[in-house]
RNA sequence: GGGCGAUUAACUCAGGGGUAGAGUGUCUCGGUGACAUCGAGGAAGCCAUUGGUUCAAAUCCAAUAUCGCCCACCA
């Protein structure tokens, strides 16, 4: 066995975290990514998600956040003022677990221990101390946000926003306060909304139970997946057209255990397919039951108490006891009593609280709405009229889809952290609305004429209420500042379809009332990121990917890439680890390429001009350059991350250092010092263009690159993106003389391979009768073709009819003595196979050419394009079958 | 139940009316003055199925199947 040399070779490259601690240090004291409030230029604002204070970075945040730096990065580099607005959000619930938690590790039984300003101080004290772990992790992943600008939801500032938002919808009827069901987390003994319900799928049971009819001897049977609710029953439901029914509307039954008399009553909702068609009606405990138990004028009757228990309203066995342990309590005691019918096995769904995972209840109380039907319209309009688009567009559908069917939002909290309630209540009841209790001091004293007692409602706000109104709070509303003349609305927004509802939605509803504009251009809906099985990624499953620590392993660039170069539109990520080797790849054959030029001095040259260049290598290199400029501005402009990463890529790697740098390497070592000069200016320059052309997306090796190491110009960050219309290059579609260079390479190295020929023993290639252009193109690049295709020496041979292999360019034929070293058969092998793919394709092309119906109804140009690449195919087949009936001859 | 999306090479995915693309993997050769985290060259696909539209369909339309997601659903 060899040694593997390979382990043998440590790559010299410099550290990752020396590179990012030297490209950070630089834009932090040069302050690049601050927006210019008096900046001239044309403003693109972007809306940072502020994460939760209590976060750390996960995969989806680094997806999220590196889209939205490369977006920064680019306008910058196009010249545009760009403000990215950061924050952290306050995460009420979030944020009060996890101190909750601290706290009862100190040894302090409840938060109502401590009291509610002393447990305020606590979350305070917390923030201060860890609430910056988030935004660290995003300076490290390299966000060039405004973070001088970074503001917290509960930032005075954001909460005079808050305040003043809330008084105003109160004053329109926009916000009400109401006693309604809602969804109730009896853990966190707190309504929460409907969007922070998350169903599940469980398995339960259908329990038959018999209600004794009053005054017969006969039951009517329900079925219920929740025993405990029977305590709470004001009626029994069946529909109008039941036969098996009729005759028992308006009877009364005698509801089990606690001997409460209660109707049957005729109602739609009771559906005669479902369980027995009769359907016991708990109007506290049940959203459907509840509109029945309005329609029949029956008071609901609560049976819980705010942490799950049973409360008053049932028999006293029952009190205290929890929601499960009084369902098997009733399972008994109706068994006990003869009236469980029976039971079945089902498969429901449950409500579960998303943040405390535990079975929600929906429960009566009094609570503060949004309207937000009315509140919608608008916002939906401005979907449908454009000023608001979605990229990818399919999710409008999605959007339209909730705001139409849209329901109250229930925005009180009985939590503590939070933003509080603006509302205060008079001894009797009367509810007064104010910005301050000063405010509605007064407005008490009018009505009662005298200063009375206030007591401000305990609850605090919704946490996406406050971050609804992110895109205008954060620059000074309600304030008229500066800020918010330039920089609202904004111009996009970057964020997950997990959060439409949650968070756009919302900033649409409040922005458009409140600034009379949509908050965002465009919203750029990125994909969810999943493991490389397509799994979601959860902590339970164990297959969570932390970015921080694969940000150490392949460094931050890497990743960032990684992410960008599968971020396509439409479709989950799947991270496999290895896209990511083989982008870390990709940044070391930079360094590479940075290395090779440092070797060779190749260095810009300000008084360089690419207008003057001559050679035809460095004229084809620039324009693909360009082109490739201009492709990723515009897949970047459009959202297409992949395609621009993905464009960058190929450029670099398979047609800077694959093709060009072969090509110009062996000319580069010659003496000749003018000649070189254009070779090493253009590589310079070209290569600074490609750093530039990957900096958005990799900004922390192409910043060391660009400034440390070639010292290219000033900082690279700051500089022009490349742009073929503004500085006026001509973009050619051909350049035959490199193209056909690389095609006659090519061959020459397959014919290499197929036959076994090494590349240390160089060939002859001999000619017959070529067109003198293809020999001009030969003399000029002759150095190259010896050093990448092993090629010793072009020489005419008029006999060319030794035993020789053929190789075919476009209409040059060269041929290659074998010498007798290769067997005759494996070259005819190969010739042979490549006539057959010839052959194919011509047959396909003459199936459309004799196609009548082809040639009358197809357009000119497809016709033409279609003959002229038979002929072109055919004359090559007609050589390729001349060599091949030569050798024949030879067996 | 309502809606959306996916199905393309062994894997992960682009593409999108005119002969099928990439990365990874795989096979062969290679220790060469940028790079073995590399270079050169191969092999590998009835583009889910069935119908339709079209001169032409992987691409457009419709149905089907399978998988995924969102919303609704605790009789």
């Amino acid at each position: 066995m060899p040694i593997k040399k390979a382990e043998e070779k440590v790559y010299n490259k410099v550290s990752n975290s020396e590179i990012e601690n030297y490209s950070s240090s630089i834009w932090d004291n040069n302050k690049i990514s601050e927006a210019k409030i008096d900046s001239v230029k044309k403003s693109i604002t972007i809306m940072m998600p502020p994460p939760n204070v209590t976060g750390s970075l996960h995969i989806g945040h680094a997806l999220n956040m590196t889209l939205q730096d490369v977006i920064a990065r680019y306008w910058r580099m196009k010249g545009k003022d760009v403000l990215w607005q950061p924050g952290t959000d306050h995460a009420g619930i979030a944020t009060q677990m996890l101190v909750e938690r601290k706290i009862l590790r100190e040894g302090i039984t409840s938060r109502a221990e401590l009291g509610r300003d002393d447990f305020l101080k606590k979350v305070w004290e917390w923030k201060k101390e860890s609430g910056g772990t988030i935004v660290n992790q995003l300076k490290r992943l390299g966000a060039s946000a405004d973070w001088s600008r970074e503001r917290f939801t509960l930032d005075e500032g954001l909460s005079e926003a808050v305040r003043e938002v809330f008084v105003s919808l109160y004053k329109n009827n926009l916000i009400y306060r109401d006693k309604r069901l809602v969804n109730w987390d009896t853990k966190l003994e707190t309504a929460i909304s409907d969007l922070e319900v998350i169903q599940k799928d469980k398995k339960g049971y259908y329990w038959y139970f018999k209600y004794p009819i009053l005054g017969t001897k006969k039951y009517i049977i329900v079925a219920t997946t929740r025993p405990e609710t029977l305590l709470g029953d004001t009626c029994v439901a069946v529909n109008p057209k039941d036969k098996r029914y009729k005759s028992l509307i308006g009877k009364k039954v005698l509801l089990p255990i606690v001997n409460r008399e209660i109707l049957i009553v005729a109602d739609e909702y009771a559906d005669p397919e479902k369980g027995t068609g009769a359907v016991k009606i708990t109007p506290a405990h049940d959203f459907n039951d509840f509109q029945v138990g309005k329609r029949h004028n029956l008071e609901p009757i609560n049976i819980l108490n705010t942490n799950g228990t049973l409360n008053k309203n049932t028999p006293k066995a029952y009190q205290g006891l929890t929601i499960l342990k009084a369902r098997a309590k009733i399972i008994a005691d109706m068994e006990e009593l003869g009236l469980l019918d029976k039971i079945e096995d089902t498969i429901h769904a449950v409500p579960y609280g998303d943040r405390s995972d535990t079975v929600i209840e929906p429960f009566l109380t009094d609570q503060w709405f949004v309207d937000a039907k009315k509140l919608a319209g608008p916002a939906i309009e401005s979907v449908k009229n454009g000023e608001t688009k979605f990229v990818p567009k399919t999710w409008e559908n999605t959007f339209f889809e909730w705001m139409n069917n849209i329901e109250p939002w229930c925005i009180s909290r009985q939590l503590w952290w939070g933003h509080r309630i603006p509302a205060w209540y008079a001894t009797d009841g009367t509810i007064f609305v104010g910005k301050t209790l000063e405010e509605v001091q007064i407005q008490a004293f009018s009505k009662y004429g005298k200063e009375i007692e206030l007591k401000q409602d305990p609850d605090v706000l919704d946490t996406w209420f406050s971050s609804g109104l992110w895109p205008f709070s954060t620059l000074g509303w309600p304030n008229k500042s500066k800020d918010l003349i330039k920089y609202y609305p904004g111009n996009i927004l970057v964020t997950g379809f997990d959060i439409i509802f949650f968070w756009v939605a919302r900033m649409m509803m409040l922005g458009i009332y409140f600034m009379k504009k949509s908050p965002f251009k465009e919203v750029y809906v990125h994909a969810l990121v999943r493991d490389s099985k397509g799994n979601k990624m959860s902590k339970s499953k164990g297959n969570v990917v932390n970015p921080l620590v694969l940000m150490d392993q392949y460094g931050t660039d890497t990743i960032r890439f990684s992410l960008t170069a599968l971020a396509t539109q439409g479709r989950d990520i799947k991270l496999a680890e290895d896209r990511i080797v083989g982008y870390r790849n990709f940044i070391t054959k930079i360094h590479n390429a940075s290395k090779f030029l440092e070797m060779n001095g190749c260095v810009l040259d300000k008084e360089f001009d690419i207008k003057m260049i001559q050679k035809p290598i460095n004229l084809w290199i620039i324009n693909l350059l360009y082109k490739t400029a201009d492709n990723v501005s515009s897949e970047i402009e459009s959202y297409r991350f992949n395609e621009a990463a993905n464009s960058a890529y190929h450029f670099v790697w398979h047609n800077f250092c694959d093709w060009y740098l072969e090509i110009v390497k062996p000319v580069l070592s010659e003496i000749n010092i003018e000649e070189n000069k254009e070779i090493k200016n253009t590589t310079a320059f070209v290569f600074s263009k490609i750093l530039t052309i990957l900096h958005p997306i990799i900004p922390f090796n192409t910043e060391y690159l660009y400034s440390k190491v070639h010292n290219f110009g000033e900082m690279l960050s700051l500089m022009d993106w490349p742009d073929s219309n503004i500085e006026k290059i001509k973009l050619s579609k051909n350049n035959t003389e490199i193209e056909w260079t690389i095609k006659f390479i090519s061959e020459i190295r397959s014919l290499r391979a197929m036959l076994n020929i090494p590349f240390k023993s160089l060939i002859n290639i001999n000619y017959n009768s070529i067109d003198k252009k293809y020999l001009n193109i030969i003399n000029s690049n002759i150095e190259t073709l010896k050093s990448i295709a092993g090629v010793e020496s072009f020489s005419f041979n008029a006999n060319d009819s030794d035993n020789s292999a053929q190789i075919l360019v476009d209409d040059a034929t060269f041929n290659i003595s074998l010498k007798g070293v290769i067997d005759i058969n494996i070259e005819l092998d190969r010739l042979n196979k490549d006539l057959s793919k010839l052959k194919d394709d011509i047959s396909i092309i003459d199936a459309k050419l004799l196609n009548k119906n082809f040639i009358e109804r197809a357009p000119k140009e497809v016709i033409e394009e279609q003959k002229s690449k038979k002929e072109g195919i055919k004359s090559l087949a007609d050589r390729l079958q001349l060599a091949i009936n030569r050798l024949d001859n030879k067996i």
